[in-house]
DNA sequence: CCATTTATATAAAACGTTTAGCTCGTAGTA
DNA sequence: TACTACGAGCTAAACGTTTTATATAAATGG
């Protein structure tokens, strides 16, 4: 058993560097707080005190003293779905690196939503989602919080904005279908009370008009984003008598369901069906076809956030909020074909 | 725009609760820290004011008054792969919960593991793994910090140990297929410097032997978990002479990518071999074989390491460090066949 | 060389709690 | 009645910083 012998925990304070170095605690004070008022030469004692006294300062001393705090609360309601997944550890991923970056405290709060939020001691708020938990939101803004909402745009609330532009992709995606000749194309929708899924399917009903392609109401099959109605809707999908030659999917989970269904009805994809999903979920990559989908720039709508955060925090004022609305970008893979070749 | 108003950003403190209250600081000290010796009719006066006057503890001041602090440290090592994805989420989702039930503030480190790591103001660590980090574990230690270290059992660290029975799922798998009528049973394993990989190749080479199955070196194939590798592993396996007609491997995403490459190969599974994977990845769902697969308990590994944590972190003494292996499951899916049927 | 500014250091107050030690009634006991 | 015990409240010190107002030393100008 390897004891690590603990070192004595009576904490050194700055009291104890001033001692050693021969100043005073408010000299000590400038010195790790980087003023440029403390001779060379006392600069030198200090540090050199800190150093021989592994001193370093209690950070709850500090925020008492200052009122600041550099912790940021990401808020993520309790998710369920398997493939959420992929999505919520990228947003984590980033926003953990870049909160590494700018020195920032990350604090994680997977909430329940319905529940209150307690912000003692909270710097700045991040809310991956306000789908369920719009009056957390309300609450950190009343409170003076600086607060980023990722991923869902509101002109309305007194908040920074970094989402993605769903209704772009998905005209993207559509449009890249009718460039293959498509005419029939369908779509499964996610929760369209998502403003992410409202998004897609607003895309997918631009791309048609603009191309003059009238849209078709028994092409339009509306899901909750689960695998188990994603599966009954390509069930009827594929049973219609006209049925479409291509689909765009509002989620890759979606898809690869869609791709399961049609494949075990003996359909081939993409002889027969061709497919675009939304997320660039790496799921995508399995299975014998490699999925075509939109990509999200999840671990860019991260670092923006944090640092849209960090310049709320930063700045004294009452600053206006920023919003932005992030492009994204069409993978081509090898589920859809050229129509009529 | 819904422009919040802002509450006066006076804070209100523990004396303005006392004044109105009409009693002591320290009387409403015991109330909020619910102390038993104080009389029903001030607990309510004081309880009365706090509503009203919308106070709350400054956790900074209880901190440093107290020299407590109920701030988890998660570290992570900062991640690649994608399909470790699911396991980091359920680890992280497993452990907010049970931070919540035990009203412990959850700070998220997503370490470089070669870097140092700030501990100041943290009162506990659990460490998501310790392949590259075993430093920060030893400078927790040696500050005092209660530790739990996930998945990976170690007798000779002086921290509890959560862990996952590698070895023995490995072998439930491989006996599994023996049971099925394989013999010709290969392996293909991760990077055998993890302990997980270690194990669960330990666990195959057991359950051979105690089936009386000679272990053959070229139905080994050691990886790094990459895609890639699993794919060259898979090319290799099926070009051989004497190609097997079962396969444990040892994540299930490089089961799913060994499917693919089965299957381009034009061979049949579970027809022509029989896979049984680990982890219960539920992409493993998806594709037109559902993988037979060795389920691990994350989410009951995440709630154990808290637990155990918050057992280290309450109780004052040195308490000796627990060390616990947590089963698996086999899950039974369609992806391996019975032999000679 | 004195007067005036400027750079640097200091002591003390503030931040908002907890807690040890003390006092004061009040009730029970002898 | 006097003594003990005890519950309940109070005062003041402590926790480890930052910061304001103030003092001192050094530098500049005439």
């Amino acid at each position: 058993m390897v004891r690590i012998k603990k070192t004595p925990s009576k904490t050194v304070s700055i009291e104890d560097v001033a001692r050693l170095a021969g100043v005073s605690i408010t000299t000590v004070s400038r010195v790790i707080n980087k003023f440029p008022s403390v001779k060379e030469k006392n600069r030198l004692k200090v540090l050199g005190a800190i150093k021989e006294l592994k001193f370093s300062p209690s950070i709850f001393a500090q925020r008492l003293a200052t009122g600041k705090s550099n912790v940021v609360a990401l808020v993520i309601p309790r998710y369920e779905g398997v493939f959420y997944s992929f999505y919520v550890l990228e947003l984590i991923r980033g926003i953990g690196t870049l909160c590494d970056v700018f020195k920032l405290d990350l604090l994680l709060h997977l909430t329940d939503a319905r529940s209150g939020l307690d912000l003692r001691g909270i710097g700045g708020v991040i809310f991956a989602d306000i789908i369920g938990n719009r009056h957390q939101l309300e609450a950190a803004l009343k409170q003076g919080l600086p607060s980023v909402v990722i991923n869902n745009y509101a002109e309305d609330i007194d908040a920074s904005c970094i989402a993605i532009d769903n209704a772009g992709g998905a005209e993207n995606a559509v449009n890249y279908l009718v460039s293959l000749g498509h005419k029939r194309i369908a779509h499964i929708s996610g929760d369209l009370s998502t403003q992410a899924a409202a998004g897609r399917y607003e895309g997918y009903r631009r791309a048609l008009k603009k191309n003059n392609i009238k849209e078709r109401q028994d092409y339009v099959f509306k899901t909750d984003y689960s695998r188990g109605q994603a599966r009954a809707a390509a069930e009827n999908m594929l049973k219609l008598a006209d049925a479409p030659t291509a689909v765009f999917v509002a989620s890759d989970a979606m898809a690869l369901e869609v791709m399961s269904v049609t494949r075990e009805a003996g359909r081939d994809i993409p002889g027969d069906l061709s497919i675009v999903g939304f997320d660039d979920n790496p799921s995508g990559l399995y299975g014998p076809v490699a999925l075509t989908t939109v990509r999200q720039p999840l671990i860019k709508m991260a670092e923006e956030s944090v640092k849209e955060l960090n310049r709320l925090m930063t700045l004294k004022k009452n600053i206006t909020p920023k919003k932005v609305l992030l492009p994204t970008e069409l993978i081509i893979r090898e589920s859809c074909r050229q129509l009529g070749g």
